[in-house]
DNA sequence: GGCCAGGGTAGAA
DNA sequence: TTCTACCATGGC
């Protein structure tokens, strides 16, 4: 893939691993809005992209030129996906029945990316879609922007951590978060007095993981969707309802979702967390196929 | 209308 | 260390 960089835009000529439905509907990014087919806003901190297909081209618009550097590292277009997707189908070789199924997955999300997103817009969102549904996840985070972030014209920003540490735990129930009300007021709280993001940043992917839990609403799962999406630890796994329903098809009389990570995990070591992705898009877009074939 | 959603916590065993 | 009850809310 071709990469042009302008002042304000970045220009991908043949995209073959970055297509930007993929990207954002996989499940690792909930602020973004779609205005049609392969066209896009994206928002991260106070920043805004434009990101939408032109022909043979992929346009990155960063607005005024400030944030192009910013959104040529959050899309992680420095990574080779021919080389990562090389090396994953590889790794499975040895189960055929999981090889099969994680090609079809590679294939069907062909244009994923794993985006380097904000460690505390992470951590916050992410506790607030624990056991929760996307539509519902994306309109809690947009309470949230509205009510606390920089008002940015055309968009709020997200707030940031010492904004969020004014608010009241009544505040994060009335934007609808339920009863993740006291764990976003307790974590906002350790995050404004410092908690070591650095510390977690340092540490392995396991030793990491522990660190997060030390977090209030963070468990075994946010805490690998914070270490894959926040810190972009590619050994972390995170294991959901939808992992679980595929791990189920290859390794039926495992119910423990430790386990099934660790299992995961030894087979994909240090790619892991692009397998999960693969994965989990995959899980969910056959879910929505059998949903429209039931209604129509 | 009941089941489910990118589960976590606290307390018990 | 593992098991269980409980948790708010809205999408579908």
């Amino acid at each position: 893939m071709r990469v042009e960089i302008e002042k304000s835009r970045i220009i991908l000529y043949e995209p073959e691993f970055f297509n930007i439905k993929d990207i954002l509907e996989c499940g690792q990014v909930f602020r973004f809005q779609r205005r049609g087919e392969g066209d896009y806003f994206v928002y991260s901190l106070d920043k805004r992209a434009h990101v939408y297909d032109d022909g043979g081209r992929t346009i990155i618009d960063c607005g005024d030129g400030r944030d192009t550097a910013y959104f040529y590292n959050y899309f992680d277009l420095g990574t080779d996906y021919g080389a990562v997707r090389g090396n994953l189908a590889r790794l499975s070789l040895d189960n055929a029945a999981e090889h099969d199924f994680l090609s079809k997955a590679m294939e069907t999300g062909r244009g994923i990316r794993i985006l380097r997103q904000d460690k505390a817009e992470v951590i916050i969102s992410f506790i607030i879609s624990a056991n929760n549904n996307i539509k519902r996840i994306q309109g809690i985070i947009e309470r949230l922007c509205a009510a606390a972030g920089e008002n940015m014209g055309e968009y709020y920003a997200f707030p940031t951590v010492s904004a969020l540490a004014k608010l009241s735990k009544k505040f994060y129930n009335d934007i609808g978060a339920g009863y993740r009300d006291a764990y976003l007021y307790e974590t906002v709280r350790a995050l404004d007095r410092g908690f070591d993001l650095d510390a977690v940043n340092n540490a392995d992917t396991h030793a990491a993981e522990k660190l997060l839990s030390g977090l209030m609403g963070v468990g075994p799962k946010v805490a690998n969707c914070i270490l894959l999406f926040g810190f972009n630890k590619f050994g972390a796994f995170p294991v959901d309802t939808w992992i679980e329903k595929v791990f189920t098809r290859f390794y039926g009389d495992i119910k423990d979702r430790r386990r099934m990570q660790r299992l995961l995990t030894d087979r994909y070591g240090g790619l892991s967390g692009y397998a999960q992705q693969y994965l989990f898009y995959y899980a969910r877009e056959s879910a929505r196929g059998k949903d429209d074939e039931n209604n129509g």
